[in-house]
DNA sequence: GCTAAGTTAAAACGATCGTTTTAACTACAG
DNA sequence: CTGTAGTTAAAACGATCGTTTTAACTTAGC
């Protein structure tokens, strides 16, 4: 893993370097946490990946607990924007939502808002987290826009009740993180032979997501 | 975290008293993997919890990598026997097993076979390891079971490809962990306030996810 | 009884961990 | 020019990590 691909950056202005350091860092790391997990990867490697003195981290975020929130905030902030930007869109239109259009504007911003290759694997690494870390995090971060997509199922499936739905959303974000940790089937195992190009694999992936979100949403419901 | 309620077990003979260091070592450790994961729990934790010295992991196990390995293969292989049972007997049976008793066979095991109140989140840490580990552990002890019932599922769902069932399957596996990861929806968040007894809340989403993946398995197909 | 093998105990190995301290350096305000 | 605040650099803090070493101890075989 060599040190990042940064612009020099020493500018002038130790104002601007400031700026810089810490974008350095979130983008550092963004991608270690989401490759090697929370435990797994030291203050130390983000620093020497981000080529940054190794008390800039603690300087500018705390802790390493609050480098991860930053990192994780960071990089969701833009899926969510997204999200809700084509939920509404959705919403906006003359006819009624169908429930494939809003599962689409649920999961498909995680995985193909672009140069966030890392993102997924980040929401499920944080997701494995203890749930001490996890939940506020996730509450925080990911819980506003699950709950406004859970009012827009509601709408669409009036039939199903609102503890089920909250069931069904919960499974449907577990099988979206088993597609964000491994872009295809582990079984059978060894198949690794027919490799497609990863952005073909990832769309194939969210068909097969969405498809199987969609079935176990509605569940034989009127739509 | 006390050391565990082991007996005291200094039987007379060293060849005894190495068995019982060896089952105490596999049982703290699935404790502690479990709860805390495999980075996030130390040698030392697992030996200080199981009552034994330090050196007994590696003497026993030879590494902590190895030590996960054996508690792993341990927890899961009764869970597997008893899903190849369940699903045998499914087969042996006059009629067509259908769908439905099938993921029951597949999903019931995990959470149902009692004194295993670990494995769940067990299976879920490694699963979130880092592929490098993961993927050997998964294919060695998961694969031929999961790939037993690939087979039986495409039995009952003739008119589904071989791909997109393989599919179907990788996203029931990752809803499967949801709900073991978290035995409750995280959203909305705050709900934590209608405590319902623990194995209540288990058998009410295990409910949730055998309909939520029989309906993302068949997704429409002629049942 | 004596030896060899298996197991446990205690201590230490070097490495790495997150964090803090101290000092140097920079630009800007007065 | 002087001083102050913001940022970086280098070094060190104590703690903990996985693993190894060494010695003590216990039973079985001869």
């Amino acid at each position: 893993m060599p040190a990042s691909n940064h612009p020099a950056a020493t500018s002038r202005s130790p104002r601007a370097d400031s700026a810089a350091t810490r974008e350095r860092l979130l983008h550092s790391s963004l991608r270690l946490f989401s490759e090697r997990g929370y435990e797994g990867t030291s203050v130390r490697a983000i620093t020497d990946d981000a080529g940054v003195n190794l008390a800039a981290a603690n300087y500018h975020f705390g802790s390493k607990q609050q480098l991860l929130q930053a990192t994780f905030q960071a990089a969701l902030a833009p899926i969510n924007t997204e999200r809700l930007r084509q939920l509404r869109t959705l919403q906006a239109s003359d006819s009624p939502p169908d429930l494939t259009a809003i599962v689409r504007a649920f999961v498909e911003p995680v995985f193909l808002v672009s140069q966030h290759q890392y993102l997924p694997k980040l929401l499920a690494n944080v997701f494995a987290e203890s749930k001490e870390v996890a939940v506020p995090l996730l509450e925080s971060t990911f819980g506003p826009t699950v709950e406004e997509f859970l009012r827009a199922f509601a709408r669409v499936l009036p039939n199903v009740s609102a503890e089920d739905l909250q069931w069904r959303v919960h499974l449907m974000v577990g099988a979206m993180l088993q597609l964000a940790h491994f872009d295809r089937p582990l079984f059978p195992a060894g198949k690794a032979s027919k490799r497609k190009r990863a952005t073909e694999n990832v769309t194939a992936g969210l068909e097969q997501l969405v498809g199987f979100a969609v079935a176990g949403l509605q569940q034989g419901s009127d739509a």
